[in-house]
RNA sequence: GCCCGCGUAGCUCAGGGGAUAGAGCAACUGCCUCCUAAGCAGUAGGCCGCAGGUUCGAAUCCUGCCGCGGGCACCA
């Protein structure tokens, strides 16, 4: 158990023994650390419930709790109980975190999690919009392996909608001679894709734009965005090239960012499964007619705003984004057992998501145990504060963005001579390493909901918080661990602290339980990112104060290196929850 | 119009109803014959958008207003 879980766990049984709520015993980490270590602040409200003075209601909870291990318990203010612990006891429990492959921090579960990284599509490289919610998703899919769950992570493309049959016009209208255009072709279909990405690229805004003013060629769109979904030879095929195109680029992409998908899954996975969903649900009562078209009325009474209908079906029996999500949620609670299902998405998409998870908590797709979760983020801005444009005010690509921020690294490691006596092979590593971990902490240190300015000039900087700055900080340590073991000198068993910087570090490192888990239950990789920033910066200081490899006293020389071990241990631990892997030297 | 989110230091952003609101950058002052100074120590910088309310206690919860962004069924 964790030091604060263990000090709450006395101080809430100190509570119960008032007759309280054991949960008034919470401990925290003291925000006035020049009074104490930490503080729990149950008196206060205790003493209002049981309507005592908080003062006294404090001074019944000091005195029944055991002294043992504390150098100071005192009231303070109004009722706050602060709490220092001994060195001898700090010792005890950076010895345990030492002696723990986890770092004492808890496992949970094991359930069953699905996260669904929304956003991509066919026809669209991947750029800089779906930076966010794969850099969110993958830390998050590392924190909850890392707790215990099972996760099964999918990119969920978007290759069944309109989209298609816009693309599928585009290219008839190129060529129409094409054979995916004759119904009287009946051997096999080129292998070779008639179009590339980039022609795609090209080809779905030109013909979305001209569908607004060009009624026929709307119609034919949706003609064939019917005809593929029903199963149309050539459509398919021509369409399966769309896929194949498109994927190969996306693959590059994402590998580029050292994330992985379990499954690359799309809309089309269920495409069998559209029409017997919507025929039961139909059937059932739970959808029915409106305009033509069908809908799940999801409204509720007391709602605030009104909720429109989730549409099922267009008017002409053509699926939907909504249909394919309710038939993939289907899929993901009944065939994969799924407990609990994230969809890392734009918070653009929120009516979109209540509306599909009401819709399935109504057709009893997803029992009310099933957590369903819109785990929305912000937009990525340009300095201007509106939405990150290339020059010409198009979208950034991914992949620009990606070579960039090699480039910027590759320059930086140059620029502060980093890493000389390396071969041109590990400088090359440390540029891919250190573009990615600048991308990735730019990103994760800001809430996931806010909207954040993107300046690679920061984010790549080895000074302040950036990635960069984590991964020397680390490799620093790494460096110091490798010199002693040169000399023969190897971490030990923890004495007593004798520095403040020392008791500082080992309090950093007794938080990140909590901090891992708050990380995880808010759905907010943020906290562990500044948790690394402070671990770093308890560590640069204990680094000043403390030399470790002069230090002369052998038994606080092998404390001190444990320390430092230990230190590094959660710094690389931290920074691979966050999706970010750490050099061995730079 | 209705609904959602945001508004915190010059800039970029954190902030579980608790004590004196923090960090990074930028600015200024110190510290490398010493384990990687991409560091450390320090100074300066704030009506936490505005006005009410709840509370022993509000940046945090509630209401209203102002500003910015987003959403509101046959697109995704």
């Amino acid at each position: 158990m964790s030091l604060l879980a263990l000090l709450s766990e006395q101080f809430g049984a100190a509570f119960a023994a008032q007759g309280l709520d054991p949960d008034l015993g919470e401990v925290v980490v003291s925000n006035r650390p020049d009074l104490a270590q930490f503080q729990c602040n149950g008196a206060l409200p205790a003493a209002k419930q049981a309507g005592r003075n908080p003062r006294e209601m404090a001074e019944a909870i000091v005195d029944s709790i055991d002294g043992a291990g504390f150098a100071d318990l005192s009231i303070a203010g109004p009722g706050f109980l602060n709490i220092t612990l001994t060195d001898d006891a700090l010792a005890g429990h950076l010895a345990r975190i030492a002696g723990d492959a986890r770092l004492d921090i808890p496992s949970r579960g094991p359930e069953q999690i699905v996260i669904d990284f929304g956003g991509y599509n066919v026809a669209k490289a991947t750029h800089v919009g779906h930076m966010r919610p794969t850099i969110i998703g993958d830390s998050l899919q590392r924190i909850a392996r890392f707790l215990g769950h099972q996760v099964t992570s999918d990119i969920h493309l978007g290759d069944w909608g309109l989209q298609m049959g816009m693309l599928i016009e585009g290219v008839r209208e190129q060529d129409p001679d094409l054979p995916y255009f004759n119904d009287a072709w009946i051997g096999e279909y080129p292998s070779e894709s008639p179009v590339t990405l980039a022609d795609l690229q090209v080809l779905y805004p030109q013909v979305s734009a001209r569908t607004k003013s060009d009624p026929e060629l709307a119609e034919a769109a949706r003609k064939a965005t019917l005809e593929l979904q029903g199963g149309r030879r050539g459509y398919r095929a021509l369409w399966q090239h769309f896929v194949d195109v498109t994927l190969a680029s996306q693959r590059q992409d994402v590998a580029d960012l050292d994330v992985h998908f379990d499954l690359w899954y799309g809309e089309s996975t269920v495409a069998e499964d559209l029409d017997p969903l919507i025929r039961s649900l139909l059937e059932s009562g739970v959808a029915g007619k409106s305009d033509g078209a069908i809908v799940i009325d999801v409204a509720e009474p007391d709602d605030k705003a009104e909720i429109p209908p989730l549409l099922l079906a267009k008017s002409d029996g053509a699926a939907l984004y909504t249909t394919t999500d309710l038939a993939t949620l289907q899929m993901r609670i009944d065939v994969f057992g799924a407990r609990e299902v994230l969809y890392v998405v734009d918070s653009r998409q929120s009516l979109h998501f209540e509306q599909v998870f009401r819709a399935a908590r109504k057709a009893g797709i997803a029992p009310p145990e099933v957590v369903l979760e819109h785990v929305d983020h912000g937009t990525i801005n340009g300095p201007d504060g509106s939405p990150l444009k290339t020059r010409d005010g198009g979208v950034p690509p991914l992949h620009g963005l990606i070579d960039d921020a090699k480039a910027a690294a590759a320059k930086r490691v140059d620029e502060a001579r980093i890493g000389l006596d390396l071969s041109e092979d590990e400088r090359a590593d440390v540029a891919t390493k250190v573009a990615a971990a600048a991308l990735k902490f730019g990103d994760l240190i800001n809430h996931r909901t806010s909207n954040y300015v993107f300046d690679l000039d920061r984010f790549t900087s080895f000074e302040g918080k950036t990635g960069p700055y984590l991964q020397y900080a680390t490799v620093r340590i790494t460096s110091i661990l490798r010199k002693a073991d040169e000399a023969g000198l190897a971490p030990g068993a923890p004495i007593a602290p004798s520095e403040d910087a020392e008791r500082a570090l080992i309090l950093r490192l007794a938080t990140i339980p909590e901090t891992v888990l708050r990380a995880w239950d808010l759905r907010a990789p943020n906290h562990i990112a500044e948790s690394a920033f402070d671990l770093a910066g308890a560590f640069n200081r204990f680094y000043e104060a403390c030399h470790i490899l002069r230090e002369e006293d052998p038994r606080r020389q092998a404390s001190w290196l444990q320390l430092a071990a230990t230190t590094q241990r959660a710094l690389t631990l931290m920074l691979d929850l966050l999706g970010i892997s750490v050099p061995q030297r730079m």
